[in-house]
DNA sequence: CTGATTATATATCGATTGATACATAACTAT
DNA sequence: ATAGTTATGTATCAATCGATATATAATCAG
């Protein structure tokens, strides 16, 4: 936060494009399969230069995590949130995530944290409070968005936002499972209608 | 299958127990955390031993996850095959999964295909076959329980039977990921009636 | 300029990895 | 008994693991 100072040569690569690669590496190897060369080898720098700028291995994961939750991970719940219509934003985040389960930029398939971090809870000291707090904060956000729709009058008073967003996080959980067995996405479209409906029945 | 010759010296382990213990193994450290060092010491064997035995580490792996299909993997299944009552029977299956996914005898927590198999689709050969075959299995058996009960009269003709045994093992895959990430059974619990409720409306 | 600081590249560390060669022990078949 | 076959234990293999010591290059403040 507070690197306002600039002494001595500075880096001659990209910080954040180095940690993206690094993540896309621990997505498609898992924390063990990933080794050091693997990492220096797609991150475009040396061994040394790794434990400069990120720390060791464990901590560089860690990174790589949070990295993940602040930019790749949301992006199904911000189609979920921006959407007006809550009947599309439903299909819109499930859509996201059925895209997101069979196809990534990276080559990996799934969802980052939730299909590969998640191996890691017991193994890797700081995994366990960041996917805890991954799960809180989403079901949080994905709960408000229901709240709102009560409040405009368009679902019950008594609808069951907080149940009806864990379901929801649940159908994402299977369908990242899926993508990672090798699910088509026609084939995980196809109950996509009536889900919604049941997510939205009361 | 025709290993009637008996020849040589006998082993003088137990092969099922030994194939157990290398399971837990690949289930609490992974595929690549799991060391030769690691399975020896829990089955009780010495290196040679285990690769005249089960071959090199890759097929001693699929060997476990056979072993888990056929025995430890069903038992959610069992229970909701077995109880005639249909909501008793989804109440069954969902809590035999919520006490999977919170404690297991070997140790670990979640579906051992489910949450750490999985995440060696891409790496080890073999595996996405067994993990696609489990998904369909395991998803015939739950839409073959509900056609069941559309059979008895208990549940209507148009019933979607396939589509709420994909719905059941969504929900199976968010509490097992729950179940690793630390969330305890009684939290789980919590939804349970009205899920059940969810499933069998038409 | 000089001195301080930091990043980089080369080379390599001890430890551990998965996997075997070898000799020995224990069994079956003849 | 003898020969054939398989399992076991010891000891160890080359390769790779994560991580660093060292020297050099590139920037800063003065």
């Amino acid at each position: 936060m507070t690197d306002t100072k600039k002494l001595g040569r500075p880096r001659t690569f990209d910080y954040d494009e180095a940690l993206m690669q690094a993540m896309s590496v621990f997505w498609t190897k898992g924390y063990d399969g990933a080794s050091l060369r693997d990492l220096t080898q797609a991150m475009g720098i040396t061994g040394p230069s790794l434990y400069a700028a990120f720390g060791d291995k464990r901590e560089l994961y860690l990174k790589t995590i949070d990295l993940y939750a602040d930019v790749d991970g949301c992006a199904p719940v911000v189609a979920f949130e921006t959407e007006e219509d809550i009947t599309k934003a439903i299909k819109g985040f499930l859509s996201e995530v059925v895209h997101y389960a069979t196809e990534h930029e990276s080559g990996a398939k799934g969802c980052f944290l939730a299909s590969s971090v998640v191996t890691t809870v017991g193994q890797v000291e700081g995994v366990a409070e960041r996917v805890e707090a991954a799960i809180e904060d989403t079901e949080k956000r994905l709960a408000a968005r229901f709240d709102r729709e009560i409040e405009k009058g368009t679902l019950p008073a008594d609808f069951p936002s907080r149940e009806r967003a864990a379901l929801l996080y649940d159908l994402r959980q299977g369908y990242m499972f899926r993508g990672r067995a090798g699910w088509s996405g026609e084939r995980m479209q196809q109950d996509l209608d009536s889900r919604i409906q049941m997510l939205l029945s009361h």
